[in-house]
DNA sequence: AGGCTAGTGACAGTCACTGACAATTGACAA
DNA sequence: TTGTCAATTGTCAGTGACTGTCACTAGCCT
């Protein structure tokens, strides 16, 4: 496993280009709104060519979800990794919690937490990235029910369990998401503890008896 | 309540532009693809100006919805008229059935209802549409979670239940729909046939003993 | 050193979308 | 019936996202 055989300048080139590209949009995208910031004002803080910012980037969209991106990698290859006796819900919740704590240096060698922090509301609050995000959180739940299905030793073809149980858990996270961005404390502790105060409250929820017991969270209300 | 008191000739005139807009508009992106079609296209078709295009519809997008639209809005309709002694899920699953069967002369009047159906399969197939689809998706299960919650008497913002019911319901019918595409069988009857039996398999799965029974179609597996 | 090639910039062009203003046409009253 | 008002529409010009092309620069490899 070579992780790193020296990287080469032409790479280092590259990443130092795109980070900063990454950077400059962030920066602007989340002062000044990201429909008002066009990419030629990206390009020109960076001081590129507008051809070379759609060389890195598929498009202005593209740019918004650039570290988005690595935190969901990073967060499939933790669920991938949790111990085989956790339940799926558990692994699931134990890998977000798991990887707030992890993911952090590798995001701030891009850009500031803050910033990452910043452009997820930013995510939240514009329509255009919204759909764009909900898009990619389809995928990516797709992604896992596979990863679960697989632990679990399921066909994720035939057994709907895993996706039911990975859009359920897509669900809770998606409404705690919405619910820190509404709030007033926009640090990261704040949305790992409203996470997890979720999380905990619909997982232990699904593991009682969900007939018996009218007030859980479980769907089948009168 | 008078629903119809003479519309008048200008606005009968407005009408019959906007429906030939989407049916050009529907047919090209069907025929050609979202992307490969223009608004020049679509408007030489209907001989207007692109600017009264853009006077109808917010964007391009905006026509590939306009039919799903009053599909969504008569789906809401039914479901706040469903009887109060259904339970939440029965209530939506019967509310969709009988969607499909009064919705489709009014769908008639503006387009067919085979380009109705292959509308359906580009957005599930068109990447941007897609985003579009599930962001307006969410909206409207935020709608229908706010309908069921006052069918049952309870506080959207603090029982989570019709959101996670109204969620789950969303993701089998996004699931249905997107096996349907899948498949080979473009009909109408076949749409309904796939919905029905997803819904009739999960129903009952939640109504059932989720804890003891191990075959239904829960989350909570190991 | 010198050839190879990836990465870049400059330029022109397409397409979605918008603002402004003028021309047209249905609505309605005198 | 006719004249006025207001809604609809067309024309024109402009912005901004995005793409293809081509020449050029600069790491890389022998």
């Amino acid at each position: 496993m070579d992780t790193a055989p020296r990287p080469g300048l032409r790479e280092r080139k590259k990443r130092r280009t795109r980070d900063a590209l990454v950077r400059a949009a962030l920066e602007l995208f989340t002062s000044q709104g990201y429909e008002r910031t066009t990419v030629d004002e990206i390009v020109e803080a960076v001081d590129v060519s507008q051809r070379t910012f759609f060389r890195y980037f598929a498009g202005k969209e593209d740019a918004a979800f650039a570290v988005q991106r690595m935190s969901e990698s990073h967060f499939v290859e933790a669920v991938r990794q949790r111990p085989a006796h956790e339940t799926p819900l558990e692994a699931l919740r134990n890998a977000v919690m798991a990887n707030w704590d992890t993911i952090g240096e590798a995001i701030e060698a891009v850009v500031p937490i803050e910033l990452h922090m910043r452009t997820f509301q930013l995510i939240e609050s514009t329509p255009v990235l919204l759909a764009a995000h909900l898009c990619r959180q389809e995928g990516l739940e797709e992604e896992i029910a596979r990863v679960i299905a697989e632990r679990e030793g399921l066909d994720v073809d035939a057994d709907p369990r895993p996706r039911v149980a990975v859009a359920l858990f897509g669900g809770v996270m998606r409404l705690a998401g919405r619910l820190w961005g509404a709030g007033d404390d926009f640090s990261v502790a704040a949305l790992r503890e409203l996470t997890a105060s979720h999380l905990d409250q619909v997982i232990p929820a699904l593991a009682r008896d969900w007939r018996t017991d009218r007030s859980g969270g479980v769907p089948d209300t009168r």
